[in-house]
DNA sequence: TGCGGGCATTGATTTACGTCAACGCCGGAG
DNA sequence: CTCCGGCGTTGACGTAAATCAATGCCCGCA
């Protein structure tokens, strides 16, 4: 199955110059995503400059500051994206699930870095093919800008919680979002998985390890949650949402 | 010079429709802002649909969650840009100088409240006549976007400090920032204006007053700056910047 | 099956910042 | 000019969360 020439040594058996066998028709996220705004046409023309690539856990997609050469369309795993300062302290900016897009800005330098949480399947685009191939087509730039303003307001969001909410406050509302962002993607539950580490929903909510971990023992003992491995179990979503909301 | 009919009772002067007398052409802060991506026909258009309005210090220009009537390019003055919780608490999450464009996203509803800090004068434009105006210019929405991705690249940055700064970097990170945004509208300056409240500058750093009053203090002392009514000088910008950046 | 190394939890203690309270300054109203 | 009310500063004290420090758990690996 795996072939020689150009397309030995790539992460998947199906390839075909790096996309998979079917290109996005059967891509899950696409109607969630930046490509819904596309007819069938454009779609395969995307098709053409997207590359399918998969990155093992605790693996980098971009560095800080680099520049930007590539645009990625997440389509499995969840990646961490985080800012740091020279020494050390570390503030994830948010988490990126199937369906989000990375490079949004479409400038020359990504702002942050981004790292592979779990394994992770994204489409890569060469960012000069993309601003090219974006260039001919306002609805689909009118559709980046639409991200990009709700990426805007997620973000005025995070400063709220991380300005003016409690550690309590922070992680009801950490798991409460999570849970809703799963449900959007197909994956309806109770149950939320977290596939992170501890660090990073630290970093990600301006808190300490010991203080999440702290918080979500306070939770099980008031029968709010069960902390499960790798996840939560959400007893009370109406309780947590109390907490998150004042 | 107060003309009647269709202009009796609006704020200049100068009215013309609501206008300026020599509408964008004058305009201080056009090559900064959004407009700055328009030929002279293009602007003229503009000019048409836009209407100059000032408002009184303290005063709303929209509330936090209302329908986004208008979308505002602030060409005078300071606007603080805010969310608040049921509770009252409130992060400031930024100061919208001249140039600056509020409702970039041009989503349904605002997603913040903003009020004038100072008197502050706007070009005003309904928001479905600026959508449609812009639906025709990709290249003014390619603008629009840039100035979004620059908006949420400064709001990580704002997570950043929110999330892993100490009281002193943020007072410092704060004052350099303002000083820099000062520059770039031509008020190149080491005296620093405040015009805005310390209950403001803490909604905005995620601190009280008193932590904010008592880190100006603890400059001051250190000879890093003076504060001076209604802003500070600053003595060491280098100073400040070792503080703001580690 | 036992060992080693992350990662998470838990407890004891510290601390940066918040809260509470008093006071001073200044600018507008009478 | 004097009173008043808002804003800023300063000090004393309290506390939420950080820090420091074990200890436990899980999982890959010998």
């Amino acid at each position: 199955m795996t072939t020689v020439g150009p397309c030995a040594g790539l992460d998947k058996p199906d390839c075909k110059h790096g996309r998979s066998l079917n290109g996005c028709d059967d891509c899950k996220v696409r109607l969630f995503s930046v490509c819904g705004a596309l007819d069938p046409a454009e779609l395969d023309e995307l098709d053409q400059i997207s590359h399918v690539k998969i990155f093992a856990p605790k693996t980098m997609l971009f560095d800080q500051d680099a520049l930007a050469g590539s645009v990625f369309n997440v389509t499995e795993g969840i990646v961490r994206l985080y800012k740091s300062l020279p020494d050390g302290r570390r503030q994830i900016v948010g988490f990126a699930l199937p369906g989000d897009f990375l490079g949004l800005a479409l400038m020359d330098r990504y702002g942050m870095a981004a790292e592979a949480v779990t394994q992770v399947k994204v489409c890569r685009f060469a960012r000069p093919a993309f601003v090219t191939y974006v260039d001919g087509k306002p609805h689909l730039l009118r559709r980046l800008h639409e991200f990009a303003g709700h990426e805007l307001s997620l973000a005025q969001d995070q400063m709220l919680l991380l300005g003016r909410r409690t550690a309590e406050e922070k992680v009801a509302a950490f798991l409460l979002n999570l849970q809703t962002r799963y449900g959007r993607i197909g994956a309806t539950s109770v149950t939320v998985p977290l596939p992170m580490s501890r660090q990073d929903i630290a970093d990600y909510l301006g808190l300490t390890i010991e203080t999440v971990s702290r918080t979500l023992t306070k939770l099980a003992k008031e029968k709010v949650l069960v902390v499960v491995p790798d996840g939560v179990r959400l007893l009370s979503v109406e309780r947590l949402d109390q907490l998150a909301a004042a």
